[in-house]
RNA sequence: GGGCCCAUAGCUCAAUUGGCAGAGCAGCGGCCUUUUAAGCCGCGGGUUGCAGGUUCGAUUCCUGCUGGGCUCACCA
């Protein structure tokens, strides 16, 4: 036989036509249930995972002709006749199995040769031993089908490269590019080591509100949503911020929240419209503390996942080991433009010297926006090695306290790492008034329509004016923390489903 | 949103100046009882992202569209 009829008749709702290939594995999927065998059976047995298969045999564990039972998706297949070789792959790793007609028998080697696939799950019994080039091995008694794979595998030398099919169809990357699973899992380790560091220090996890009557927090325009039986809109939060140190005025002393934030923004390698962040919130700390806290906890978590404090990102050494380089804002802008922003007070002045230096501001920016442009065009880039960038002018740090001996900077800090804002940090600004004054400010230096002006929250208003501790607080965004563990280049390599956009 | 680049078989990639769309892997048939990117022989598989245009002839040149990548802008 040739080819078989590339006809199928079976209903489906995928709208591309079948390939040969998959035609073929339905057929097989057919023939099976012919022969009264389960393609789907309910259960599957293992004694051992791969690994732990490998470790028993070398330490000498199985007696001799002892059966294990092993499950994994097969990944490799060399047919030699009346012997065959292959791999399977479970959450542990590889291991090879040999399978000979003279001990399965006619019918079972048969089944193995003609009815099953690369990248169908399977489940195989028998003892093990060494092959001749040193491979530990099952010598298969027992096969036996769990789950059929309809679907041919990527190449098995080259995986899957294609970066779109990669995004929208993660489980094939993740099934034949093992680096990429590797990430995840580091990502979690990453994850478990701030909570185990937070933890320890006496740090409260908490969870607020994801769906948020008013957003606030930061400089972002959010999500909209509506709730139908309250028949209100609703937002996505943008950060935690509000929420979280509402607690500190309820009385916790330490709190901190993993989670998800929702900008409605421009999509980069550093910007995906859903992302992790940390936050914390400290009470009777400050930006100085909240520093110490934030190098030794970086350097904690490098150490625990990666066993070291030094790592290569992009090709350039970082050393996170403490204490971390450390500038004001006004210093690293002048070291790296000559320019003195304290010199230009005005947008108008500032973006004039600004022209003259070679930058290109928009031209409606405010002052705060020019000052920014300059930190994230000229000294960003260069912050390679951890920096703790200091003292912010007051008017872009709206939720931050004002330095006693100048009213016109506040205490914050934002430190970055291989040339990327990696958090956001200060002394909270907790004098219920002068907090009130700063909305009222924002809410000047935006028109009503400006989709960045941002609604009063006047129930946070209302909690500070019950007394809240002064406190440090600290934002970091998690994904970006993995690409710098995982030396990533992309958001999108760190988070397992990213946001494309629709086909069609 | 702007600029540049990319899209060819299930996967990874070729295709000369515009001249018959190919290879490896995967698949199918055959040989092969310690292989490991197994090997050998044979066979099948394409709306060259989509829609137009130029041309005797378009994977190739042009226009538009879709999706992706990089980059700039945006991102208290």
């Amino acid at each position: 036989m040739l080819c078989p009829p590339l006809t199928m008749t079976q209903e489906t709702v995928m709208s591309e036509p079948l390939t040969e290939q998959e035609i073929v594995r339905r057929q097989k999927l057919e023939r099976l249930r012919q022969k009264g065998i389960d393609p789907y059976p309910t259960r599957a047995h293992r004694t051992h995972t791969a690994a732990e298969a490998i470790v028993a045999f070398e330490q000498g564990e199985l007696a001799e002709e002892q059966s294990v039972t092993l499950t994994g998706r097969l990944m490799a297949i060399r047919i030699m006749g009346k012997a065959s070789f292959a791999h399977i792959e479970d959450g542990s790793g590889r291991i090879q199995f040999y399978i000979r007609r003279d001990i399965v028998g006619d019918k079972t080697y048969e089944f193995f040769r003609r009815d099953l696939d690369l990248g169908d799950f399977i489940e195989v019994t028998g003892p093990v031993f060494r092959t001749r080039t040193g491979e530990i091995t099952v010598n298969v008694h027992q096969i036996r089908l769990l789950a059929k794979a309809l679907r041919p595998l990527p190449d098995k030398w080259h995986g899957l490269k294609d970066v779109e099919t990669r995004y929208r169809h993660r489980y094939v990357d993740l099934m034949v590019n093992p680096e990429v699973r590797q990430i995840f899992i580091r990502r979690a380790q990453i994850v478990r080591a701030l909570r185990r560091f937070l933890d320890e220090r006496g740090f409260l996890e908490v969870e607020t509100p994801i769906l948020q009557p008013i957003y606030g927090g930061a400089a972002a325009r959010p999500f909209i949503t509506h709730h139908n039986q309250l028949n209100q809109d609703l937002f996505l939060r943008i950060s935690f911020e509000l929420y979280l140190k509402r607690l500190l005025v309820g009385g916790y002393e330490k709190v901190y929240e993993i989670g998800r934030d929702f900008r409605n923004e421009g999509i980069s390698f550093k910007h995906n419209p859903e992302f992790t962040q940390l936050e914390f919130y400290w009470a009777y700390a400050d930006y100085e503390q909240v520093m110490h806290l934030t190098e030794e906890m970086i350097s904690y978590v490098a150490q625990e996942v990666l066993g070291t404090t030094k790592l290569i990102y992009q090709g350039d050494e970082i050393d996170l080991t403490p204490p971390w380089h450390r500038i004001t804002l006004r210093e690293a802008i002048k070291e790296r433009t000559g320019i003195d922003y304290v010199q230009y007070p005005t947008a108008e002045t500032l973006a004039a010297v600004m022209r003259e230096h070679g930058f290109q501001p928009q031209a409606k920016a405010t002052w705060g926006k020019l000052v920014d442009h300059l930190l994230g065009n000229a000294v960003e880039p260069y912050l390679i090695q951890p920096t703790f960038i200091l003292d912010y002018p007051r008017d872009i740090s709206p939720l931050a306290k004002k330095k006693p001996d100048d009213p016109t900077h506040v205490e914050r800090f934002e430190f970055f790492i291989g040339g990327m804002e990696m958090g956001n940090a200060f002394t909270e600004l907790n004098d219920p008034l002068d907090q009130e004054q700063r909305f009222l400010e924002m809410r000047r230096l935006y028109a009503p329509e400006d989709e960045e002006a941002h609604p009063m929250d006047e129930d946070y208003l209302l909690a500070q004016r019950y007394g809240m501790p002064p406190n440090g607080g600290f934002g970091m965004g998690i994904d970006r923390l993995t690409m710098l563990l995982t030396d990533q280049s992309s958001i999108r390599e760190v988070i397992l489903f990213p946001h494309l956009r629709s086909k069609g």
